[in-house]
DNA sequence: GTACGCAGGGAG
DNA sequence: TCCCTGCGTACT
């Protein structure tokens, strides 16, 4: 059952300082605001209320900041004289302050909004200007939208002279029976041109009104049926519905394998959060990827969602914004970075596929959307539901030790089965080389039991999935004269081949040539090699084994955006496809009920590289790559090719043996102190110049706070030792857990002086050790 | 984040 | 001598 917390969620929350103190400010007359500024500042500046401004915190407002305007938040009313900075120094006195310009008509940020803001700020060391940068991420949003001018068929009566032209006669039918419409369209409708209607505004006999335009967002109807939910759905529901009803935190798993229905059930959720008149966000972690998911709500709820990503425009940005600020909006889908829009009033967080690494924010403001959103539910006093197949360690350790609540959703609906899940010993069963390939080619990575299994499918008339987490054709081209390795010139990083579109390309910092001729180190023509598969050599592979099969392949390079996706999906869909080759975008969510056999080509692909979840990852990877097989009626089939047959993760697929799996898992973290059993920080010093940045780094490493239970590892070169031109050093911070992580991290790096060019990343919680 | 002022270097 | 570029700093 879903426990509601008195206190922690999965991180330690600060207590609870009230952020607006009270002081002796005369409330008619306040003078002095302290305004944060959506910049990565230390702190907010303090401006002058105009008498005759009224401003409360929150209020969103304009301020000159140097030479420019800027749209910032009022974040305190302050008494008159200031309050003293951090350092003690006294405020600027109220004459020296500059006025605030301007109350945005926008409704002012919450106070949960706030805290929210400022706890992110608190817990991930970012300014909270730059937390409040991602909520203020639409500036178009703040100005009062333009008015729009709509046309309309007026009482008047013909003016003297008035010349019914049938262009005249056709537009007035089209005013009579319809609405107000914009210019264009009006003129568009009746056939004629714009100035067709200006002459009828002219006579009189049309009207121009002005409208203040802001789009309806359509309304979710809550009544339409969804599809008939099981006993098992059921009980979820209504144990949801009670989290929803009690109107106060509460955490739940929602933890179902592929096909059970997890996601209408957390549908009936939104429907009864959406019921009690109140905001309801669903987090995904690839926006992008889902017009599946897209599909399902629509069918359920009649109406698109507002949806939310980094590749909206500017327009649609500013639509959502405002229509989330004002309550317009009701249900708002979304990348992370929708967590920090300005909800009037939300009332209910999903997270789907909690377990996701792409809810990790790295760069700028490194913060987890799963983690945050708990956050933003416990100072709203509102439920979160997190959902997923293969849930996390750390959201499992949080079940176990009662603070999250479990609903488990064990059998695939419909009476689905899971598929079977064999394993393929590579050492064992090593791909036969193909004949007849070009020079240096017939290398294969298809296990005779692979082929042989899709032969069958393919005989079969049902479909094949090959799972290759690598994009390109080779990760590396070496020359076979020389022995020389194609390096991207700003990244330790080999540069893949990408075959169809003629480049080796960096896949860290977007470095593209094209394939030289001769070997750049020693000139030798004709013996550059490539090394290793990616999906568009597996496709070749494929290609050659089964030249009758029609192939697709799907994976960031080839589906460019969201339509190219639905598209792809479309195609397998309806069975244009036989055997389709993909990267982990494959993995997301899509149904493909023709679909009976999924072959993981290189299943250890992701167990090395000294990340700590990589057996965790791996596996929820591979699950949910296998769940792409035999969701219909028909079985479905995994193979998984491994040089490691007996590695845990491989034995837990094989056994479907998902808990004693994570068991041991977590039982191996808490052995080594690792999260979340313990608290884990990185540094990330970064610089073009190498020497400086190794300066740096050993200034830092001289100035370690030695505290007893904090243990800080490096310097050492990152393993990514270039990115993008400059030169990273790591340093890896462990603590128990409890441990005032960040306290201790700002003191140690508080008062370092840094060189312009010199960057310093602090990534709390992180995921990513490259 | 951005605007600006200053210092240093190259071209005129 | 002028102007361009690169860095460092202030911004309430």
């Amino acid at each position: 059952m879903p426990k509601r917390l008195a206190s922690t969620a999965t991180l330690p929350l600060e207590e609870d300082t009230p952020l607006e103190k009270e002081t002796a400010v005369d409330p008619g007359n306040p003078r002095r605001a302290a305004v944060l500024l959506p910049l990565p500042l230390a702190g907010a500046y303090d401006y002058l209320i105009p008498p005759d401004m009224a401003v409360e915190p929150g209020a969103v407002v304009a301020v000159p900041f140097g030479k420019r305007e800027l749209s910032a938040v009022v974040w305190e009313i302050l008494p008159d004289e200031g309050r003293p900075g951090p350092g003690g120094e006294s405020a600027l006195p109220l004459e020296r302050l500059r006025p605030v310009l301007e109350v945005l008509p926008v409704p002012p940020l919450t106070e949960v909004a706030r805290r929210f803001l400022r706890w992110v700020a608190d817990y991930t060391l970012a300014s909270p200007g730059a937390v409040l940068r991602m909520a203020l991420s639409a500036p178009a949003a703040l100005q009062p939208p333009r008015p729009l001018t709509l046309y309309r068929r007026s009482e008047a009566p013909p003016p003297q002279g008035f010349r019914l032209t049938p262009a005249r006669r056709r537009l007035l039918e089209v005013f009579e029976e319809g609405p107000a419409r914009a210019l264009a369209e009006a003129a568009a409708a009746g056939g004629v041109g714009t100035s067709v209607v200006k002459g009828l505004v002219k006579a009189g006999l049309v009207e121009a009104v002005s409208l203040q335009r802001e789009p309806g967002f359509p309304v979710p109807d809550l009544d339409l049926a969804g599809p008939a939910l099981s006993d098992r759905q059921a009980s979820a529901c209504e144990t949801l519905h009670g989290c929803i009803a009690a109107q106060d935190f509460s955490v739940t798993l929602l933890d179902g394998v592929t096909g059970s229905g997890k996601t209408e059930v957390y549908f009936e959720a939104l429907a009864a959060a959406l019921a009690a008149g109140r905001q309801a966000l669903v987090l995904l972690p690839e926006i992008a990827l889902s017009a599946q998911w897209l599909e399902r709500f629509e069918a359920r709820f009649g109406v698109a969602p507002a949806l939310w990503h980094s590749d909206l425009t500017s327009a649609q940005r500013r639509a959502i914004w405002r229509a989330v600020a004002f309550g317009r909006a009701s249900v708002v889908v979304g990348a992370r970075s929708a967590l920090f829009l300005p909800y009037s009033d939300l009332g209910l967080i999903v997270v789907d596929e909690e377990h996701e690494a792409a809810f990790k924010q790295e760069d700028g403001v490194a913060y987890h959307a799963r983690d945050m959103a708990v956050v933003r539910a416990q100072l709203g006093k509102i439920p979160v539901i997190l959902a997923s197949a293969t849930p996390s360690i750390e959201t499992l350790n949080n079940v176990q030790n009662g603070r999250y609540g479990r609903l488990e959703l064990p059998e695939r609906h419909g009476g689905a089965l899971l598929p079977r899940i064999d394993l393929v010993d590579l050492l064992e069963d090593k791909p036969p080389r193909l004949e007849g390939m070009g020079p240096g080619g017939g290398q294969a990575w298809l296990s005779t039991a692979l082929r042989a299994a899709m032969a069958e499918t393919l005989a079969a008339s049902e479909q094949v999935l090959l799972f290759l987490n690598r994009r390109g054709y080779a990760p590396l081209t070496l020359c076979r004269a020389c022995g020389h390795r194609l390096q991207c010139p700003n990244c330790t990083a080999w540069l893949v081949e990408h075959r169809l579109a003629g480049r080796l390309q960096c896949h860290h910092c977007g470095f593209a040539s094209r394939l030289p001729k001769t070997c750049p180190d020693c000139g030798a023509e004709g013996s550059l090699a490539a090394c290793g598969p990616g999906v568009e050599r597996l496709a070749e592979e494929a290609r050659a084994l089964f030249p009758q099969a029609r192939l697709g392949l799907m994976t960031s390079d080839t589906l460019t955006g969201p339509d190219a996706a639905a598209e792809m999906v479309r195609a397998v869909q309806a069975q244009e496809i036989d055997l389709l080759i993909g990267t982990q975008i494959v993995a997301k969510g899509h149904h493909f009920p023709h679909l009976t056999l999924v072959g993981v080509v290189d299943a250890d692909l992701g167990l090395y590289g000294g990340d700590l979840r990589a057996a965790e990852r791996t596996y929820q990877l591979l699950h949910q790559v296998a769940g792409r097989a035999g969701r219909a009626e028909r079985p479905g089939r995994v193979l998984l090719q491994t040089s490691e047959p007996e590695h845990p993760v491989m034995q837990a697929l094989a056994g479907g043996q998902r808990d004693p799996f994570l068991a041991a898992e977590a039982q191996a973290r808490e052995n080594a102190g690792l999260p979340p059993f313990g608290r884990l920080a990185a540094l990330i010093l970064s610089s073009p110049d190498a020497r400086q940045v190794d300066a740096l780094a050993s200034a830092l490493a001289r100035r370690v706070p030695r505290i007893e239970g904090l243990s800080v590892l490096g310097p050492a070169p990152a393993p990514l030792a270039v990115l993008r031109g400059r030169h990273r050093r790591r340093f890896l911070i462990k603590a128990p857990r409890g441990f005032r992580l960040q306290a201790v991290l700002s003191g140690w790096l508080g008062d370092v002086k840094l060189p312009s060019n010199l960057r310093l990343q602090v990534d709390i919680d992180p995921y990513s050790f490259l």
